[in-house]
DNA sequence: ACCCTGTATGTTCATTTGTTCATAGTAACT
DNA sequence: AGTTACTATGAACAAATGAACATACAGGGT
């Protein structure tokens, strides 16, 4: 079925509102088939269905913790369904409706890739901007067939705004600091390297270290190696190095073995700006505060909670 | 049920994929609930179904059309659906994305009523211009209880350019020509009507003359005076004011107890814009062209194209 | 030419949805 | 307080829709 009567079909049902059966007999095909062309219309965008409502930070909790972490920027998005996938959609949605704020001509962008990535970049819009560079964080090539979305990631980056992509297609983590110089080495690589330094604006999602992350599903580690990390304190990564409670590295050889990056650099970006949702992440985020690694937050109303909370009770610091 | 929940329902539905019968679980109230509140959800415009499609011009039939009667501007919106109320919505898009592109700050825009401009104005969306002033060309009182849309029609494109309202809160047609001049009297009115002759643009529908007009039900005619008016060779109307199939008023008394802006000083306008849809139309528009009464016209495919044949055709000018 | 594979269409059935009707609750007015 | 009119709700039914299955058709390969 073309997109022409596809157009056609989709117009009957929803502007003028008649029945599948009703624009089955006046095309003479059956109801089925214009109830598949009603599917692939909505899929290819043709028919659009989309809520609208104000999305606004919950302010006493935005004011909280931007004053007790000195931020920048804190936005919390309030929870209207419990579903980890609309509310990644949401925080996705107000990172968008910043980055329209930030962003200026000429920009460099430097994002990393994951889950929370992956829903902000299915909210991002076409905006006017020119001379946009978007650089990779960190190495977004999975070790077993298990693949990283990275650069779907970054098209929807670099269409957003019209900007000129710079991937950086080798491994997050490799087997030893050599390889690490070795891969470096390559003018392209290090190149996209020295860009990622100098990006004014950072975007990244705050892992959680656990054996359900992406990270570990892809390949990097055996389940031995996961766990030493694991009892190391690891509570949390960012562009895929490791971090304690405290924000400190937790397995310094593990971070040299690390591609993109380091987090020492995100302290001095402009904005650096974490995405984080689900309480479940609360650890990590706090470890990542701790570590000064973003001045800029975006997450929910119940993961806002949860660090709170966990601060107030919290006085396990020290205990992984 | 509030809007808060109304959101959440439809939040449930359309992004999660919940059936309804889930969803009413879920909330703890009937299926037929959450039916209702999807709907009052999609009435509210909270849920929005739109359908993308580029509304380009039927480019040779506009060609034909602005070459044979010299217009500055001509739009002839495809035909997708061949339903009266979808092809208005299509010209009244187009219109308005038209008028996105002349009107300026400060400008004045002269409006008409009927079925046609109510379709434009459902169209309308908010554009950030200042100093508009939106007035009504002819005067938008029914005689009976058939109300006419003229003020509604005046409130959204009030609302939708920010603009000042100048309604004509008057009869359209009078008994003589003396009630004219009593009513012109009055200082708001003059000012208003004063307004209607120096706006830079003015829209308004092309109306056939037919007793199944909005002008005829909303009780300004006897049938016998309407029959006597069709004698005379009147073919449409424009902001009530009838002309024959050469442009000519066609019953001057009448002419004279009409209240409203002169078909003549809407030759002297930079933007007439006229709108027609239906081509049963066809000798009305006609009528308008051979006049001089409009110097941009939107209209759609089927009544472009009988709008040419009727030419072709048509040797019969003369009889009516 | 034949077979195979993948896609598109129609038929049928199960599910989902819209609507009607009866009822209960609620607010305004006497 | 009693009455009335209106709105909101749920139950039940009828209609509309989605999905599984079966069939036909087209293109690519041998």
């Amino acid at each position: 079925m073309d997109s022409k009567n596809l157009l056609k079909i989709a117009r009957l049902y929803y502007e003028v509102g008649l029945t599948q059966e009703q624009i089955a007999q006046q095309e003479k095909v059956s109801r089925a088939t214009i109830s598949r062309a009603l599917d692939a219309a909505v899929k290819q965008g043709i028919v659009e269905i989309k809520i609208r409502y104000p999305l606004n930070s919950v302010e006493y909790l935005e004011e909280k913790i931007t004053k007790k972490y000195g931020l920048k920027k804190v936005f919390v998005v309030p929870v209207i369904v419990p579903y980890p996938e609309i509310i990644k959609k949401d925080v996705g949605g107000a990172l968008f409706r910043f980055l329209v704020q930030i962003v200026r001509d000429n920009d460099v962008i430097g994002i990393s890739w994951g889950m929370t990535m992956a829903a902000v970049a299915e909210q991002l819009e076409k905006v006017e901007r020119t001379g946009i560079k978007v650089v990779q964080l960190n190495g977004g090539i999975g070790k077993s067939c298990f693949a990283t979305n990275a650069s779907s990631i970054l098209e929807a980056f670099t269409n957003a705004f019209s900007a000129v992509p710079y991937s950086l297609p080798v491994p997050t983590i490799v087997d030893s600091p050599e390889i690490v110089k070795v891969i470096s080495g390559d003018s392209r690589i290090r190149d996209t390297l020295e860009l990622a330094k100098n990006s004014r604006i950072a975007i990244y999602g705050i892992g959680k270290a656990s054996t359900n992350s992406i990270l570990f599903k892809s390949g990097y580690f055996t389940p031995d190696e996961y766990e030493e990390l694991l009892n190391k304190g690891a509570v949390g990564d960012i562009c895929s190095r490791y971090f304690n409670i405290r924000g400190e590295i937790c397995d310094n050889y593990l971070d040299s073995r690390t591609i993109g990056i380091s987090l020492d650099l995100l302290k001095e970006k402009e904005y650096a700006i974490a995405l984080a949702v689900g309480e479940d992440k609360a650890k990590s985020i706090i470890g990542a505060l701790q570590g000064g690694y973003l001045n800029c937050l975006f997450t929910d109303e119940i993961t806002a909670n949860a660090i709170l909370h966990y601060q107030e009770g919290g006085l396990n610091y020290e205990s992984s």
